[in-house]
DNA sequence: CCATGATCGTTACAAATGAAATGATTGTCA
DNA sequence: TGACAATCATTTCATTTGTAACGATCATGG
């Protein structure tokens, strides 16, 4: 007498936050490679880098607001930056509560050196992909993350670029 | 004198491995909501419960090579599943360094009362995209995957069910 | 056989993580 | 103006995590 008829299984191959998860985890391992090794960098420092070459100037909360890390984990990264020299911390002129943070000379050396590599591996991975799927994913993306705007259990999603 | 030009800035937003990784943090939370309360069972014990339902009488090694886990995460999870008495462990006859390890009638019971969430839950993400997309998105994931098997730097993909 | 190496599951230990608390500063409004 | 709440960044502390080592068992080849 088997304990589950056919309809109850639930495949976790085909399930898709399994599958996202999944995919995720090996597009960020795989690229974190490319400057972990040779930047002692982690992927929560690197989002932030990225975040301050296009924003210079902002506080920890900009960037957990942005880039999709939790406050301790942006001043943590932050923190750390800060030791190897690549990042600046100031106090903010109007308002003594914020950081004025901002990549320092060596900062903006290790981003300049690490988009090439970053924009390669994307490239690399996209090249995989014809237009209508790279369309496709954009719609999927859009409408997965509107979907999950309606559910309270789910991380809010960063606000636009602003 | 700006520090960068346009073309060596990184947009983080559209930056695939970025994306990927907050679909599925944003997704995976979602979904963990679901059951995380009621049973006090985290993403790693599901995905245990999720494979032992398919196929019974099972390793910690096999867990580990199938559900995307490190042998230590399932080392980890099965003996805290085995405490909330949703697991049983016993010795393989054939190989002693082996675990037969597999669900018990109340970890059934819990599986069988998860997977109809989970489906649900799946079934409404799914349900914002129309065939094309889902189809798309099921290329997709081969392709990437295909792709990052010829990256040494990844990790490995789990093999299929057998 | 039996010595050597490989495999399995667990443990040890350091590092990372997250939730709540803290101190400092600012906004609010009575 | 001044009490009180709110916000920012950090710290604290318990838990989780990953790497490496470990003991136990098995496979292999001499």
């Amino acid at each position: 007498m088997p304990k589950n008829d056919q309809k109850d299984l639930l495949d976790l191959d085909s399930f898709l936050p399994y599958r996202l998860a999944v995919i995720a985890a090996r597009v960020s391992k795989s690229m974190s490679a490319l400057y972990a090794a040779k930047f002692g960098i982690s992927i929560a420092e690197w989002r932030v880098i990225a975040h301050l070459a296009r924003s210079e100037r902002v506080s920890v909360r900009d960037i957990h607001a942005r880039v999709n890390l939790d406050k301790v984990k942006v001043s943590r990264a932050v923190s750390r930056l800060e030791e190897a020299g690549l990042v600046l911390k100031a106090n903010n002129a109007a308002d003594n509560r914020l950081l004025d943070i901002t990549l320092s000379e060596q900062g903006w050396s290790v981003y300049r050196q690490i988009v090439p590599l970053a924009s390669g591996f994307e490239a690399d991975l996209l090249s995989v992909l014809d237009d209508a799927e790279r369309a496709a994913l954009e719609r999927i993306f859009e409408k997965l993350h509107s979907r999950l705007d309606d559910d309270p259990a789910a991380p809010r999603r960063s606000p636009p670029e602003g």
